[in-house]
DNA sequence: TTCAAGTACTATACAACACATAGTACCTAC
DNA sequence: GTAGGTACTATGTGTTGTATAGTACTTGAA
């Protein structure tokens, strides 16, 4: 439970949807693809980016074309299906909806909930541990 | 490759974010959790809910107090701990962040790759398939 | 011509996590 | 004391990012 760990699990969750919005503006191959990304802060791997994409064009969001290049083997350009179209405007609703009710959580004010107050301990309980902040592990 | 996996994946990367924002603002038991996040039509269900605030209390992020119900069993009132605290902040951060690269991706303007257009094909580039656009699986 | 270096893509094994499902313990009420 | 509800626990599964190694093509220099 490290911080990079949450944070890349973060970033696991759009990624996608960043990939399918930068394909979007234009066809582009990989390498293109990593550059944007790392242009704003968000990092990719080779290993992650390479999977990603033949997953959706294997779920026919993406076709590719096959360019050359003038320094080295040739490059797969990708590009959206009309389905891949479809599927990026569910997800730029689904990230909207997201990020709206994380707005929303993250700035609600206290004392909506927190009734526990008001519930009193029940000194008899059979279970119940007597500390009021445990830190026993139990798995 | 369903929208609702995709959906869920976005939820995913965020979860841990939002029950701590939840309880940050006060103590909460899992129930109250799970009711604050549908309010928000954050999806969560129990068998995500409970592994997850048991990892976040190993990592000495959470603590609990047990506290008495009077219609049914006691219950596990969560709150930060300091450490959980400045992971918190930390996320906070981590999420604008990624919200900040999310929209500088996804309105962006296009033509800035798209250069592919120039670059001619090779009529005798040997294992080049001649298609424009491929549908073969290759997996 | 052959060998090295760079670029582009592929394949495989691994770890983290949400989710599904079943199970246990406790409480209240009839 | 037994049934039903609430709270929590335990285990297995599938998806997916990541790490790492490997293959194929191109260019350029010895």
């Amino acid at each position: 439970m490290n911080i990079e760990n949450t944070q890349s699990q973060m970033r696991k969750g759009i990624l996608e949807f960043c990939i399918l919005s930068i394909i979007r503006r234009g066809e582009a191959y990989p390498s293109d693809i990593v550059d944007e990304m790392r242009g704003c802060n968000l990092q990719i791997l080779e290993g992650t980016l390479y999977p990603l994409l033949t997953r959706l064009k294997n779920a026919d969001m993406l076709t590719y074309r096959w360019v050359e290049s003038n320094s080295g083997p040739p490059r797969k350009y990708f590009s959206l299906t009309p389905k891949g179209e479809e599927f990026y405007n569910e997800l730029e609703a689904t990230w909207n909806e997201l990020a709206n009710a994380v707005t929303r959580l993250t700035t609600k004010k206290e004392s909506l909930v927190s009734t526990a107050g008001n519930v009193s301990f029940g000194p008899d309980s059979p279970n119940i541990p007597t500390n009021t902040s445990t830190t026993d592990k139990q798995e």
